[in-house]
DNA sequence: CTGGAACTACCAGGG
DNA sequence: GTAGTTCCAG
């Protein structure tokens, strides 16, 4: 099959074809980078390079899935081959096969953020540095940034001058050297180990410039100096290097991300050859308006023009409420009106905002509105306290040494409380063992009480049956073996209430999670899917095929495009978010941020903000966000709609004494603003629930709809609860549940 | 040692 | 408003 070209502007097309030597692409919000690096992938395996030579670091997992699909698409060719994936997933799995030479085995656990904090809180414990005049979470920060930095502690331990930073030292020292002896590595080790082991086998870096004649990097705007390093040494011996970015949405600054590795690159390789794109092909000439003021108020940024050849399209409509119910109400609302008018499906919609904490009054309109819905973030499945329990046995399973995971099982096995467990810590330490190892040889430890050795064998004999079973047995079976014998179900089967109930509903999801692996994974070992677990970011569960609209931080809708976007809160000290205000530079990412969410936008834009707002449980009062001040009088006018608080938003109200005054009223709202249209609303507030919808109820689980009886506010459903096997007829306007797939 | 009540820190974002 | 931690009675 032969690869039609025609479908790439000049700029995409000369991109795409240069393929040797270091090429970087600078390419504005929506002007097709995607589809540059998919057909540049799809070129290069056209022209005879195999998949297996190369590399093509992705922002997402979900990202790289996606390419992987339309690569194949494209060629016809198997594009599974292609080393694709996120720096951490690919640089895990290349972990695995070298980590023995930097003194771990291939069985190394991963620890993500909850771990490596538990473990600074124990590594101060154990240094006797008080919790309370150090936070752990911010000794803990600075130890990532540090390490994002490439500063070892050896070094840091010379530079650090004041007493936080002294404290950050010690434990930033200690903390390594207890992750490697659990031989356990955290998100920024998958990074930096690489590195090492480059720099001290050569022989391993040369073996692996070999193989990847062809680097591919996404995102490049937002790699930190570890990725970047990365690249740069995998690269050195070929030089086909193609790096694509856009500095105006660099937005993870605060994670260690380094806008100058666009301006090292131009340094490093001198050769290198750059592209444009600046032709926007999806958004409206009034978003792209808006979005260009936005972004020119920023100084560094590197010259370009972004232009498009679409229509200008509807005006962006900016909107002031009284407080954010009223915002999320009239959010919810104006999707109604849009599908109505427009024809448009629920997945056409997407909410942002600035943190997670705003996404709970937007949930709760749309609910009542009975729109579908989908909130991508929030507490992670896999950290789900069940969740991580079971995978907690199932870490120790593997890499013994785990002492976080140990420590977590040791708490949930009866009998065993705080004394005992810092009797096995402080034992593990003078002996310089593992935890597991010294619960394994408890029998023969006169240190240990009888009582304790007897409450211990529980744990000694689950784990020591998978181990030897482990290459023996498939891996759902010892899976769902392990659930089993640790008696979590029987134990949330007793506790009898919704909460327990949706607790197993997780770790039946669990099994199926676990299913769906081993069938699509190639190796589906354990070792692999607890790497794969610990390496999904929330967004690779966002399925853009389900019906329903997509709620979802901005960080998060990075690369994403949505016909309708509301972006929500631009207030001060929300967005521009408090801590940003005192330092330009992060002010300026904020407003990249902005930037970045206002090119989300296909058709049309809504912009909100709030006058009062609940925030840590009480009412604050808001202002307005500069980065509406900001935008210029012509945009203003030409591209720009404003709807302010109209006096119909006020609702009369009883005082005590004088008869009626006018003052917003947050209960009363909701009614009045609505009054003119309730009828009508309310008719298609069920307008979902029809016969063979599948949808998921607070308290009776997930199910399909039978029948559909009644009308308007007394409708009702027959529904079949699968997990219950029983019919129900439920009165919809009481029900807890949503649509979770129509048909 | 356990479980629930009381208290407190939090909400800037995430692999 | 919520999640995580601490405290205390049984
Ligand atoms: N040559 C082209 N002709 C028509 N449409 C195009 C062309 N190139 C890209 N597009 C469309 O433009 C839209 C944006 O493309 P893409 O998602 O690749 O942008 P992007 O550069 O990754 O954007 P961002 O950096 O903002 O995430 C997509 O809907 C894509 O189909």
């Amino acid at each position: 099959m032969a690869l039609n070209l025609k479908d790439l502007n000049s700029a995409q097309r000369e991109a795409v074809t240069e393929i040797e030597g270091p090429c970087m692409i600078i390419a504005g919000a929506g002007s097709g980078k995607t589809r540059v690096l998919t057909y540049k992938l799809a070129y290069l395996i056209e022209r005879g390079v195999s998949p297996y030579e190369i590399l093509s670091l992705t922002f997402t997992n979900k990202a790289a899935n996606e390419m992987k699909e339309r690569v194949t698409n494209l060629t016809g060719l198997d594009a599974n081959r292609i080393w694709m994936g996120t720096f951490h997933s690919i640089f895990a799995r290349l972990l695995r096969f070298e980590a023995d030479r930097i003194g771990f085995t291939r069985s190394y656990s991963i620890y993500d953020t909850n771990d490596s904090l538990n473990l600074v809180k124990r590594v101060m414990t154990e240094l006797e540095i008080s919790t309370e005049s150090f936070n752990p979470a911010a000794i803990h920060g600075a130890i990532s940034k540090l390490k994002n930095k490439l500063i070892l502690p050896s070094e840091y331990s010379i530079k650090a001058y004041n007493a936080f930073e002294k404290k950050v030292a010690e434990v930033y020292h200690e903390y390594q050297r207890l992750l490697l002896k659990s031989n356990a590595m955290d998100f920024d080790d998958l990074l930096i180990k690489p590195l090492e082991l480059f720099s001290r086998y050569p022989e391993i870096l040369i073996k692996y410039q070999k193989r990847f004649k062809f680097i591919l990097v996404d995102e490049y705007q937002d790699t930190n100096r570890a990725q970047y390093q990365l690249v740069k040494m995998l690269s050195q011996m070929y030089e086909n290097i193609s790096v694509v970015g856009d500095d105006a949405q660099s937005i993870y600054k605060w994670r260690g991300a380094e806008i100058q590795n666009i301006f090292d690159f131009e340094t490093d390789f001198p050769h290198r050859k750059i592209f444009r794109l600046e032709q926007n092909y999806r958004s409206t000439g009034s978003i792209l308006a808006l979005a260009g003021d936005v972004i020119k108020k920023n100084r560094r940024q590197i010259e370009k023009e972004l232009w498009t050849d679409n229509k200008k399209g509807d005006k962006v409509k900016i909107i002031e409420t009284l407080t954010d119910k009223d915002e999320a109400n009239k959010i919810a609302r104006q999707i109604r009106d849009e599908i109505k008018n427009k024809k448009l499906k629920f997945s056409d919609f997407a909410i942002l905002y600035r943190t997670n904490a705003q996404s709970r009054t937007l949930e709760e309109s749309l609910w009542n509105s009975g729109i579908p819905y989908i909130i991508v973030g929030g507490t992670r499945f896999y950290q789900r306290k069940e969740i991580k329990d079971i995978i907690c046995y199932l870490k120790i399973i593997v890499n013994p040494n785990d002492d976080e995971a140990t420590l977590r099982v040791l708490g949930l096995t009866d009998g065993i409380g705080k004394t005992s467990i810092e009797k096995l810590v402080l034992i593990a330490r003078d002996t310089g063992r593992s935890i597991y190892d010294v619960i394994y040889t408890s029998e023969t430890n006169p240190e240990i009480k009888t009582a304790l050795k007897k409450n211990l064998r529980e744990i000694i004999s689950i784990i020591e049956k998978y181990k030897t079973l482990k290459n023996e047995i498939r891996l759902s079976e010892l899976v769902n073996g392990v659930i089993d014998e640790i008696g979590i179900i029987s134990r949330y089967k007793s506790e009898n209430t919704n909460e327990a109930e949706e607790r197993l509903n997780n770790i039946e999801e669990l099994k199926s999670a676990v299913a769906e692996f081993s069938d699509n994974t190639e190796e589906p070992t354990l070792e692999n899917f607890l790497e794969q677990i610990s390496l999904v970011a929330d967004i690779d569960e966002f399925d853009s095929r389900k019906n329903a609209v997509t709620l979802m931080t901005i960080h998060s809708s990075k690369g994403l495009e949505f016909p309708v976007v509301f972006i929500t809160g631009l207030e001060e000290n929300l967005f521009p978010v408090s801590g940003s205000i005192a330092n330009e530079e992060d002010m300026e990412e904020e407003r990249r941020l902005f930037y970045v969410a206002i090119t989300r936008a296909q058709k049309k834009l809504f912009i909100s903000y709030s006058n009062q707002r609940y925030r840590f449980g009480v009412q604050s009062y808001q202002v307005k966000s500069r980065f509406l001040k900001e935008i210029s009088d012509k945009v203003l006018k030409e591209n720009v709609e404003i709807e302010k608080i109209s006096l119909k938003d006020l609702v009369p109200v009883r005082q005590k004494k004088s008869g009626i005054s006018y003052e917003y009223d947050n209960t009363a709202i909701k009614y009045n603003g609505y009054s003119k249209s309730l009828p009508e609303f309310e008719d298609d507030k069920f307008s979902d629930i029809k016969k063979g919808v599948k949808i998921n109820h607070e308290s009776f689980g997930s199910g399909q709809v039978l029948a559909v009886t009644g009308k308007g506010i007394d409708k009702k459903a027959e529904i079949y609860f699968k997990d219950l096997g029983v019919i129900k007829k439920i009165i919809l306007k009481y029900a807890k549940m949503r649509v979770i797939q129509n048909n």
